[in-house]
DNA sequence: CGTATTTGACCTGCGC
DNA sequence: GCGCAGGTCAAATACG
């Protein structure tokens, strides 16, 4: 048998190798079931009792002469051995006795075995790079399915209003890269779904084909709650972050195209236009403008939903874009160039002394500015003080109206106070160091609010505290339940005010 | 040579 | 209906 020849002490060695791999698969998805292998184990570890000292399983040095013992009999002990080393291990025994010169054969055997095992990892980190990316899909179709159905448990408690029907669709919109966008999008977006649904294995389709017709059909009925001028209206709402920037445009975490640009009336400096280029037929599109009156000042304005994936930059101003839209659709928006109603995210941000917020819904298009060019109060962001005072603009009619971002309250989980703390602490820091003198340039505080815009990680933790505090502040609806792990940063948000 | 940018023309909506 | 302004298109051009 060929099991016998194993006993080379070179074979220890060949096995090496194996062993790794075969615990590297141990702890990832299954790979293809290998075709049983003929190497009998215990004749292993038997050869090493016999020509071996004692096997030290707790040695800590994996390098000594003696690794390859313990490896050799790890891996027989967990039987984990798969068959296509077993036809190498076969093959190697068998040369390894018949060879004149064991040097050479030693060496070939290794060679064999390395570019066997050198193959299998290839196939290994395929088969893992497609287990990953089912997961991934699955996550995001469970996490978007599971907040749709719970918006429906509370549009069908309360009544299925208005405002409670637009919640679902806003989480449909970000947590599936926008797939709903009103008009022609939509459809293509849903049927883009409906192929990621098919390009799954049987069974996940079969499952996850019942789970988008139901929800497909509760959505069918949200949808039939707005009109098309809603819908028209939610697709141009539009976000406006200021920020100072040397840069032509801020970084935001999307590929854009330029595709115009223009001299816009009472402003020397031209408007550019551009669209998103990361996924073909994105309608997501921006505006690039300096402030005519501080040209270090640039002006983005977001348009549209994103058809297509997103990273965590990105979304976040996908997401604050999105609950711009609902917020200005609310039920309480006629109230437009009102005072504040007793939302939460006005209390909240508008207590700021700089009030750096604006919602507007008097301009051609419902409109969030975002002005990350002013100093918040030092004060304001210490601990204690309200949270997620976030500077904002007033530069416009104050109209904030509320509405929550369904998928900001999802998100919300996955953000701190603390997180946003920090990034406050940062830009209150810079902002401490000017007044103080120890920095009298303005340009660090630029510097500071460039590099905080230009984070990634500040960007989505700047739109789940916006996020969260919109959830929060709707307490008609109860989205502040949506999720699991409730003890999250809007439940804290909502406490402290 | 493919892709991105520039730029003038064109379209659309709105106010008069 | 006309003019204006914003927005988009697409050919020309620039760039890597």
């Amino acid at each position: 048998m060929a099991s016998g020849l194993s006993f080379d002490s070179d074979h220890n060695t060949l096995l090496f190798p194996l062993s790794t791999t075969t615990a590297f698969m141990d702890n990832h998805p299954p790979p293809p079931p290998p075709p049983p292998t003929t190497i009998q184990f215990p004749i292993n570890l038997n050869c090493n009792r016999d020509h071996h000292q004692p096997i030290d399983f707790f040695a800590s040095d994996h390098k000594s002469p003696g690794v390859t013992q313990l490896d050799h009999n790890i891996n027989t002990g967990l039987h984990l051995v798969t068959g296509n080393t077993s036809s190498d291990q076969s093959i190697v025994d068998h040369d390894d006795e018949t060879s004149p010169n064991p040097e050479d054969k030693r060496d070939k055997n290794k060679l064999a075995v390395a570019k066997a095992e050198l193959g299998r990892m290839i196939n290994e980190n395929q088969q893992l790079k497609e287990v990953l990316s089912q997961v991934t899909v699955k996550y995001n179709a469970l996490q978007s399915h599971f907040a749709t159905m719970m918006q429906q448990n509370q549009a069908n408690e309360g009544g299925g209003g208005g405002e409670d029907m637009i919640a679902p669709r806003s989480f449909m919109d970000l947590s599936l890269g926008a797939l709903v966008e009103g008009d022609e999008n939509s459809q293509s977006s849903e049927e883009g779904r409906r192929s990621d649904e098919q390009s799954r294995s049987p069974e996940e389709s079969h499952e996850q084909a019942n789970k988008v017709q139901r929800l497909n059909s509760l959505k069918n009925s949200a949808s039939n709650n707005i009109d098309q001028a809603t819908e028209a209206t939610i697709r141009k709402a539009r976000v406006s972050v200021r920020a100072r920037s040397e840069a032509p445009t801020i970084a935001d975490g999307c590929q854009w195209r330029k595709y115009g640009q223009k001299m816009a009336k009472g402003n020397p400096c031209p408007r550019a236009y551009y669209r998103c280029t990361m996924a073909t037929g994105c309608p997501v599109r921006k505006q690039v403008q300096r402030c005519a009156e501080d040209r270090t000042i640039l002006i983005t304005t977001y348009e549209g939903n994103h058809n297509h994936p997103l990273p965590p930059a990105a979304m976040a101003l996908a997401s604050t874009t999105s609950s711009a839209a609902r917020m200005l659709l609310s039920g309480s928006m006629p109230s437009a160039d009102g005072l504040m109603n007793s939302n939460f995210l006005g209390r909240t941000f508008l207590s700021c002394s700089s009030s750096m917020a604006t919602i507007s819904a008097s301009a051609p298009f419902p409109t969030v500015s975002l002005d990350l060019t002013q100093t918040p109060d030092p004060l304001q962001l210490q601990r204690g003080g309200a949270p997620f005072q976030i500077p904002f603009m007033n530069h416009q009619n104050q109209n904030f109206t509320g509405q929550n971002n369904g998928l900001g309250l999802y998100n919300q989980s996955k953000f701190s106070g603390l997180q946003m703390s920090q990034y406050l602490e940062a830009a209150a820091g810079a902002s401490a160091s000017l007044q103080h003198g120890s920095s009298p340039s303005s340009a660090a505080l630029a510097d500071t609010v460039t590099a905080l815009a230009a984070d990634p990680k500040f960007s989505a933790v700047l739109a789940a505290a916006i996020s969260s505090v919109l959830g929060g502040g709707n307490t008609n609806n109860g989205n502040s339940n949506i999720n699991g792990s409730a003890t999250t940063t809007s439940d804290n948000s909502n406490g402290n005010n």
